[in-house]
DNA sequence: CGTTGTATTGACACTGGTCAAGCATGGTGG
DNA sequence: CCACCATGCTTGACCAGTGTCAATACAACG
């Protein structure tokens, strides 16, 4: 992916929708599909995108001439793997209001990746509803929690702006970590 | 992982614990450890068990060396995170009982997987604030909703064994698709 | 036997869901 | 240019699913 913002869900029978993962520039989708015959999640973008598309079969040619790409492709799984765990953890241990919280960091962080002049104040292009089926709520109550956090001022909102005016307060609130730090990739090669 | 019972999770920093995902014979362990200074989860044995460490060195020679089991690695490693996003949209998604009857088949499933003989009967070896743990609800919770499926005559249990009486019922309603069939790994070369 | 961990059950509280209505907003076609 | 509509946001009243707390019952084990 080479622009934009992309999200990965699920949807189950019943109808809900169980949002996995939001994708951004950088990110390397689809390789789940690539594996099954038919995907276990789906992708949909939420803004104008650039993907660069390739086939499947060139992945085991990768993976045999260029070992230090398949030695960065599995650390990037892993990453990934990581992020859905800690997903995992909000969704089945942490309150509507952390879950939110959280999201929000995690987005501004992950927009801030590839945009260095992000600060405090980011657009994050999802509806209510689709924060809501990344966090496990209805948009109804992610509506009252977004209340609920600029009551606190710890968030300050107009138009599809969030502020982040307390970060730490927030992250504490969140129990939010940022594991795009403290990787350890001193085993790896270095590039040739 | 050669043999045995063990599970991965997180601790929040208000001293509760989300389980990530019970690990079975011929799991391939502790990569994400493998890429962090600090292991982002912690891995505890549930029974005895035989592993067998190895070097994380080694791994970008294995990359290098065999390039084979480097795809068979990444497709290891997608198939977890495909569970992992199953997960997921349980916690998000369904209800209390429909995590627990997901995880009930779950679990008989990955045993299936290594003792053929396993049926409708097998010995869940976790208690019960472990599948609360694992699941994102009280063990008081659990307790209820193991009643509740006992009474619906989906389940029945005596010790630590539980008997899966009505499977096709209990999939139907737990919303649950085994993963461990339509794998397509036909772009993978054989073996040389 | 005590001790410890687990299972079970009941009463009650609270978080978050449901339903319904009212507002903005922006796009569309006449 | 304006009526119209769709979509998303906001809010309130009420309800259901889970959590909390507490007490009891077991079983395994030293």
């Amino acid at each position: 992916m080479r622009k934009g913002l992309m999200m990965s869900y699920v949807l189950l029978d019943d109808g809900s929708r169980q949002i996995l993962r939001f994708h951004f520039a950088g990110d390397l989708l689809g390789l789940s599909g690539a594996i099954y015959h038919e995907s276990p999640e789906s992708l949909c973008a939420l803004s104008d995108c650039v993907v660069c598309p390739f086939d499947r079969s060139l992945l085991s040619d990768l993976m045999a001439e260029h070992p230090r790409l398949a030695s960065l492709i599995l650390v990037y799984s892993q990453i990934e793997r990581v992020a859905l765990t800690d997903r995992l953890a909000a969704l089945g241990r942490t309150s509507a209001k952390q879950r939110i919280a959280a999201l929000l960091l995690e987005l501004r962080n992950r927009i801030r990746a590839t945009d260095k002049s992000v600060e405090k104040v980011f657009a994050l292009g999802l509806t209510q509803e689709e924060i809501g089926d990344a966090t496990g709520l209805t948009s109804v109550h992610v509506n009252r929690m977004l209340r609920q956090l600029e009551e606190e001022r710890l968030i300050a909102r107009e138009g599809g702006r969030v502020t982040l005016l307390d970060e730490r307060a927030l992250a504490r609130a969140a129990n939010y970590v940022n594991r795009y730090q403290a990787l350890d990739l001193g085993w790896l090669p270095g590039p040739s």
